[in-house]
DNA sequence: ACCACAGTATGGTCAGACCATACCGAACCA
DNA sequence: TGGTTCGGTATGGTCTGACCATACTGTGGT
């Protein structure tokens, strides 16, 4: 027994620290993004740490999308306060995929909770339907089956966006990039795109009549004509 | 003009490369979850890189909740593939509501899609409720706010379980984590959880007998009694 | 059979150096 | 005056080599 009282039971390393050292002065100096944070060497000597550990810090910032790194020299240099979830995210499935500890039929399974959920809010709330209309015309264009998969993301993802939910629309772009080999595949299979076409048109003017309940439901229902295979 | 061509748009930091590299094994190799990655310095001398760059792509994959490190010796030692995208996105989460670039709003209609949706997939594959009981009973002996709020999170992670879907229990764990303080404060403002009470026992039982419609109605009716202020 | 202890592989941390980049500014021309 | 050139400098990016704390491993003694 050493008289000093409880040891943690976990140490905390230093980048931890430096981690949380950043994050509350975020918050309490209500950092937000464009803001920039201090150089590395330093913060290292505010902090009294060492600089690898101070990058290490940054390394994670980085990683969850809220600090971007610039080299050289001027007001752009430096790390700078971003917000990208949406990489972060798309990172995250793709690895959790690759180790096998998610399954492909648990993203579309979200993504269809998720698109039916902003198709509905998108034509409760009377959105802006332009960018649904202009990936409709990409996809009318689009001589490959990859064109065509860009495009249908841009559709599906401008009504996440057109939900008004940033969470969601990020979430919703991350799912569509670590889907996209997969849909590809999809569409090569179908052949022709005419029934997805015919769905996307019948989405597009739900959300336009603010028909929520329709919208919902043809946003399901084409979901069962591009992936036939998952709904038995 | 330099006549060795293009001249890449954006250098790739070393850790990058080290991350493809390793992703490329995980993939190839087909390692999962549990398998050992080389320790620090054999990677650095694998891919001629120095070891801190080798712990920058540690603290990257880390971040993601792909690896967990160990210290000392032995078969547990090292980097360990893991399986742990709750901690990532709550640290997501957490990092953006700080950055004010999500707000508690969309957090919180987050959840409301999702835990509707996990309800009413729960209630039509027949799932265990074991789990959802026992969290019940924990609600009844709850003393504090913040205690219940710990088995009513239980309550509610319980019906994302059931829903069978890992992507969505993990984004609903970590929705939860995000909100605690706002939900404590909530039941507070409260007072009285005997409708809250009501609510998980009708949720409960319409989970119980399959009938998906009404557990997610019931879900909905919930939340608008423990948020009022959001539901106008 | 048990135990104590030295050995060793692991991640964690640090200090210091050097490089590439990109801006800044002064000196230098036109 | 106006532009251009070029050195200075602050930034992140990388590497080396060292040392520490930790926790297993194996050996040798009892």
């Amino acid at each position: 027994m050493d008289g000093t009282g409880w040891r943690p039971v976990k140490r905390t390393r230093t980048f931890e620290d430096v981690l949380a050292q950043i994050e509350r002065r975020i918050t309490e100096d209500g950092l937000t993004v464009g803001d920039r944070l201090p150089a590395e060497r330093q913060l290292a000597e505010q902090l009294g740490v060492s600089r690898s550990s101070v990058r290490e810090a940054m390394r994670v910032l980085e990683t969850l999308g809220v600090v971007s790194s610039q080299v050289g020299r001027g007001p752009d240099a430096g790390a700078v306060l971003t917000s990208r979830p949406d990489s972060a995210l798309t990172d995250l499935l793709r690895l959790h995929l690759g180790l096998a500890s998610l399954e492909m039929r648990e993203v579309i399974d979200a993504r269809h909770m998720i698109e039916q959920w902003a198709a509905a809010q998108a034509a409760a709330a009377g959105a802006d339907t332009s960018a649904l209309a202009a990936a409709l015309d990409g996809m009318d264009g689009a001589k490959t089956a990859e064109e065509f998969v860009e495009h249908d993301t841009a559709f599906h993802c401008a009504i996440a966006d057109a939900s008004g939910n940033r969470l969601i629309a990020a979430i919703m772009r991350s799912l569509r990039d670590s889907m996209r080999r997969y849909s590809v595949e999809a569409v090569q299979r179908l052949g022709d795109t005419s029934v997805l076409r015919a769905d996307h048109v019948r989405i597009l003017e739900a959300v336009e009549r603010g028909a929520a309940d329709e919208a919902a439901q043809a946003v399901s229902e084409h979901l069962a004509h591009a992936y036939p295979s998952l709904f038995r």
